[in-house]
This record gives structure tokens, sequence and C-alpha cells, in this order.
DNA sequence: CATGAATGAGTGTTCATTCAT
DNA sequence: GATGAATGAACACTCATTCAT
């Protein structure tokens, strides 16, 4: 048991009953099958190329983990138990807390630039997830309850508040509010995945705030 | 040749190299090809399959597309050239001009229903190119080309001559613009297919008008 | 299909649902595979001997049975069915019809020369089934129907006729007096095949008449 | 050596040169491997799962036995040597040396069932060592010398001597008359084992005394 | 041009055996 | 001596691709 890892220092799994501590092994193992995923997607990668990539036999994996599609899973499910979700989740109900008596503007750049940055680290496994729950029900489940949800809740809560507190229209539901927000904060950022030329120009810290401008000019409550 | 059909007469193909004008067996095997992809994703589909679905023979697939990717960027480049590309982009570049002279408000909910009847309509053949363009260079260059960037660029002249004509503001770009809106949008659709209840409450045209309102309200060129 | 070989020219199948004609390819994969069966059982033979030993690709194997057990199933039932069975059970019945009159000790010789032919002949399969329907339900249930039962209900009839005839003792059930003559008539063939040098010196014919003899001693009704 | 067990204790192995004396370790090893043999058959079982029945390592089955297939030798041959062997023919003979005096019925029927008694007490065991001995020559030829033979010269000594006393016929050689006995015994149970419903309704001994009149009815010596 | 049987490299998975602890 | 993680060759089976008909 003495190479066991301990919990903090990877980002997989806690008191995960999934998978419980992880010894050496099956950590290259996993941090192994989520590079291979990540390339070339699920189906297309091979048990064998896993194994050579973690260092181990082939045999080896099998030993740790029933299938393949138990890999799968056993990758990241707890990435997004553990990693993704509070990490997202947590950082951001804090941030909706501890400023909460900010300006509107500030809070949300806050939190955008804050979000920018977690998705911009964990961005390739967040696509391998996004792909894959396509195909594996297991992992869309994981991803609305873990992610999404939590997610829009702390959203909703903060909208919802400074709604109330008069600061935000309340003539539109929060729900609608929330979207618009996410959906121009998220197509931003997948415009400068695809044509990075394109947002190259701007500061990244000026077009966040013309979004959150453009968002509160239109949300804000006229007195 | 007795058997071609003519171009007109399907959605895919029309002077396009790749393919050139279509046989029935042609036809036949790429709208198999087309169901099986997306029914179950690219890697996970067999050329079997397709062929079964298809009512040929698995020799028959080869003698048409010497492989299998082959058959993958044969059914879904042509239909991004010439079915969700044009398609979409005409008939975007009709409304617009058509309805040049409406007020934004009306301009903007002709376009979004507009969208969302095509997106829904297409759907099950975007999802399949969206989550094959992350494996295959050739479609995503596609993707970009023809349907992304014709979108955009409907749009950002669109908001530009409003821009102009002092309906929109213009401290901020029209790129700006175009993503708060196309993102809401967007926003919308994702929720409306992930969380059907959430939205079912909701007419629909209403929450059109909402986001557009939402949007307007902000990038409204104050007197 | 001019490849099928007509079904009288191979020993199984006649028009067996299970199989239905051979081509040659599947005629020289069951060979092969009752070749390699026979020599090491079912567990110990592999597939890729079976396709060596058939001159085939591994992969043709598949394409004509889904599973190895199939292959088993498919080799050894047609083969109890329309070989095995009808083969044993009409030279029996047509035996015991066409000398109804003889003597009980010429009847009787006839059909166990007859059988031990049969049973020579067909020894490496009968061995082969019988050791696979142990692990095998499917195997065991067509021995049991289609072999052993119809030997009995052949012999009994037979036996049960003597009695009521007079020439069998019927103080006793057929069913015992099949069991004996039909045991120590296997006796001998066991103890032919374990001990041939103790066998050797007897000549076979006066060995089967012994046991006749034996037999009759004690089955015959006393006047 | 503290935790070796007392060669009486258990059924395996005497002063067996194949294994000595038995640890404790060894013991649960070889009782698990016959369970596991015993339901599955030789091949069809793995080592794993005798280490599991065990409640032993499964590197600790390699540090007792050099191969899976020692663990079926070490397992059968003892218990054919020290078990099958002695156990029948010891008491065979016990039986045959003290009732030596009785009627032949009587003896005969005394053998019979107690063979029985053995026989189906044994008979999970003797099926696996029947079912390997065809694959194993190892197995075979212990069957053969242990048990098959002894069993034999028990049998013929005895109805040699009861031939040259006159009461058995010596017209016909003693092996045939043990071979008929013998052969309509085990048809007896092979006919009950296969169809408990048919010869359910017979009263065991009323069966077996009937196998032994008719046996003896041929076989005896006609004054 | 169409067929579909044949191919064989490759797949996920198993398991007897080894060996560092 | 006992362990059980690690191994890797072998297994049953799949599938894109070929080719004789």
């Amino acid at each position: 048991m003495s190479d066991k890892i301990p919990i903090y220092q990877h980002p997989w799994v806690g008191e995960d009953p999934l998978l419980g501590e992880l010894t050496d092994k099956q950590w290259k193992i996993l941090k192994a099958a989520l590079k291979v995923f990540t390339e070339k997607g699920y189906s297309a990668s091979t048990t064998s190329e896993i194994a050579r990539e973690a260092g181990v036999a082939e045999g080896t994996i099998f030993r740790h983990f029933k299938t393949k599609k138990e890999i799968l899973l056993a990758t990241l499910i707890p990435l997004m138990q553990n990693f993704i979700g509070p990490g997202v989740t947590n950082s951001l109900h804090d941030l909706l807390l501890q400023h909460d008596n900010l300006p509107m503007e500030d809070v949300l750049l806050l939190i955008l630039e804050d979000r920018q940055k977690h998705i911009s680290a964990l961005w390739p496994l967040l696509r391998i997830v996004l792909l894959e729950a396509n195909y594996h029900p297991e992992l869309r489940d994981v991803l609305l309850n873990n992610v999404v949800t939590r997610v829009q809740e702390s959203l909703l809560t903060f909208l919802q508040k400074r709604q109330s507190k008069g600061e935000l229209r309340d003539d539109l539901d929060a729900w609608t509010l929330m979207r618009s927000i996410v959906g121009a904060f998220a197509a931003y950022l997948v415009s400068k995945t695809l044509f990075p030329e394109r947002e190259q120009g701007h500061e990244n810290r000026q077009e966040l705030k013309a979004i959150v401008n453009l968002f509160l000019s239109g949300a804000k409550k006229k007195s």
C-alpha cells in the first residue's frame, strides 16, 4: 500500500467510491488514457496504445479496469465530480458570496475572467467530456448533474438576488438573463478558439468588459 | 448511366468535384451512411451496416468510395457545401435583404425563428458534423469556411449596416454584437434540448422575443 | 452457389435447418473442427488451429459461424441428427424387421455385429460427443433424444415382441433385459479398447456369440 | 512444519512420492482445485478461481505446484491411488473374502449394493477422472492400473473360484462373465442417471436383484 | 458494374506464470 | 513461505478492404 498516492496530489478522485485511492500504476494508466482519449476520441483509441503510453503491459490495464469503457468512465467521471464540478462551482460560489456588494459590472467581469481561466485550463478535458457525452449516457448524466446544473444554480441565485435588489430587470426571467450572458460569454470563447487571429487584436479584458457592458445595458433595471 | 439522378433532386452535391453527379446506388449508400453515422458516430459505424442499410453489397461501397473515411467526407462535405451552407446563408441573406426596412426587433425575431426552424430540421446532421469535425480537419475546414464564415458575414453585414444607420451602438464592435445575440440564441437552443421540461412552459416565440428584447435593450443606440 | 456440395456427399446435414447445404469452405471448416475437437477437446482447441487445419483464414470461420461454440454445435449436432441417429436407428430397425423370424441367437448376433461396425467407424465422433455432452446441455439433449432414445425404443420393441411370443422371460422388465445385453456388449467394446491385447486372442465373433449365449441362457423363457 | 496435517486425516496421499505429506495450505488448494475442476472441467477452470476458492493468493498456488497441469495430477492421481483404488478394491476384496461361502446370489447382491454406494459417493470425482483421462495419459495410466485393473482382478479371482467350485459355467471365460455382470450393472447406473424418472418407480434393491438373477440364470452351471 | 466470400491485421480481453516485496 | 501486482502471449472475435466470379 506504500505506493498509494495521496488524494490531494492528483486531480482525480477523493473519497470517490468508484476509484478510491489510486496506486502509482492506476494513476499512470488514467493519465495515459486521458491523453489518448483526448487526442483521438474513445472509439479510435486502443487499449494497447493506452498501455504503451502508460508504460505498462496491456494485461495490467485490465487488472485495474474491467473493460475499455470502464477506463473511460473511471477517467472522466471522477474528473467531473471532483475537479470540474466542485472546482467550477465552489470558486463561482465563493466569488459570488465574497463580492456580494460590488457593482454588477465588476462582479460579472470577475466571474467571467475566473471562468475563462478555469475553462482554458480544463479545455482538453471538457472537450472530450462534451464529445463523449454524446455517446455515453453515464457521462451525460454526470455532466448535467455535476457540472451544468451546479453552475446554473449558482448563477441563477445570484441573478435573482440582484433582481430582487432592483438592480436587474425583473420583467424577464432570471433564466433568460442567465442564458444570455452565458451564451455571449461562450460564444466569445468559441470564437477565440476558432478564429484566434480575429480576436487576437483585442485585449481580452476589454472584450470581456464589452460583453458585460452589452449585457448589462440591456439587463439593468431602468429607473 | 441511366440510373443517374439529377442533381437537384437530392440535397447532396452540385458541381462538387468530389462526387460529380450521383448514381442511384451512390445516393442510397450516402443516405445509409448518413443515417448510420448519425446514430452511432463515425468510429462505431461499420461499413457492413451501411451496406445493409443501403441494400447493397459491402463490396459495392468500396467500388464507389476508396475508404471508409471517404464515405464520411463524401457524405458530410457536400451536405455542408450545398445544403447547410447555402441553405442557411441564402435564406438568411434573403431575409435580411427582404426586410431591410423593418424595425430591428421584427427582423431579428424573423431571423431567429427562421434559424431555429432550419437548425431543428438539420440537427442530426449538424450534430454529427460538429462531433466529427473534432477529429477530421477536412470537415473542420469546410465547416468553418462554408457554414460558420458565411453566417457570420451575413450577420455582420446586417449589423454593420444598422450601426451605420444609427440604429445600433457603434461604440461596440459589430463582431461583439453578433457574438452576443448568436450566443444567447444558441444557449436557448441548447437549453431547450438539455432541459426540455424547463423551457417547455414558456411560449417559444415569447422566449425568442425576450432574447431579442434583452439584446436590443443593450445594443440599441441611446439617443 | 456452384460450390455447394450435394448433401449426400458428406455425412453432415440433410435438410437440417441448422446448416442447410454446405459450401466447400464450410465443409472444410467443419471437417477441420471435428478433427481438432476430437484430438484436444473443445476447450483446448483454438479457432486459429481450426483455421490452419482447414486452410482458411481465421476470419473466414467467423463469417460462417458466429462463435466458437456454434462451430461445436454445427459440427456435432447435425452429425447426431443425420448420421449417428438415423444411421444407427434405421439399420437397427431394418435388421429387426427383416429377420423377425430368425431365432433369437442369430438376430442378436447380427445386431451386435452390425452395431459394433457402426460404433467402430464412429468412435472418434461418439467419443467427443459423449465428452462434450457433459458440458453442453444442447449436445446432451440431442444425444439423448436423437440417439439414445431411438436405440432404446427399437430394442425395447423387439424384446417386448419376443416376450409376448414367449421366447423371452416375461417375469423381468424388457427394460431390464435391454440394459443387460446392451451393458454386456458395451463393456466388451470398452474392454477391447482399453485392453486390446487382452481381447485380441479371442475371435471377435466368438466373443459376441458368448455374450449372446450368456444373455440368452439367462433371459430365455424356461419351458 | 507445524502446519503439516497427518496423512490419515485427509483422503489424499499416503507415501505418494508426488506429494509427500500435505501442509494445510496444500490441502486447501487441492480441495479447492477438486471442487472447481469437478464443476467446470480442467480447461475451463482458472487458477485464479482455484486460488479464490482456496482462500490463498494466486502466487501461492504456483509455489506449491509448478503448473496448472500439475495441480490436476496432484489432485486426481493421489485420489485414485489412495482413495478410489484401495478404497474400492479393499472393500471389494473384504466382501468377497468375508462372504466366501454365501450363495452367489447373495454375494453378488452385496457387492453391487456396496459398489453402488461407493460409486454414488465418488461420482463427481469419478466423472472428472473419466473425462480428463481422455486428454491426459498420466491420468489414464493411473486410472487403468490403480482402479480398473484392481477391480478386475478381485472380481476375476472371485468368479474363477466359483467356476472351479462348479457354481458357475466354465465353458465361458471368467473374463466374459465379468464383463457381462459389470456391464449390466454399469448400464443400470447410467440409466438411473440419465432417466431418473424411468428407474424411479422400481425399488433399487429389486432392480439389483433382477440384474443378478438374470446374470446368474445364464451364468450358473447347469447340473 | 455488382457481388459477397475471403482475408488478416488488429481489437478488447483472459490467464497461467513470474517475481519484487 | 506468502502475496498479489504485473506480465505478455494467446484467445475469440471484428471489420475495412480485396478480388474472383
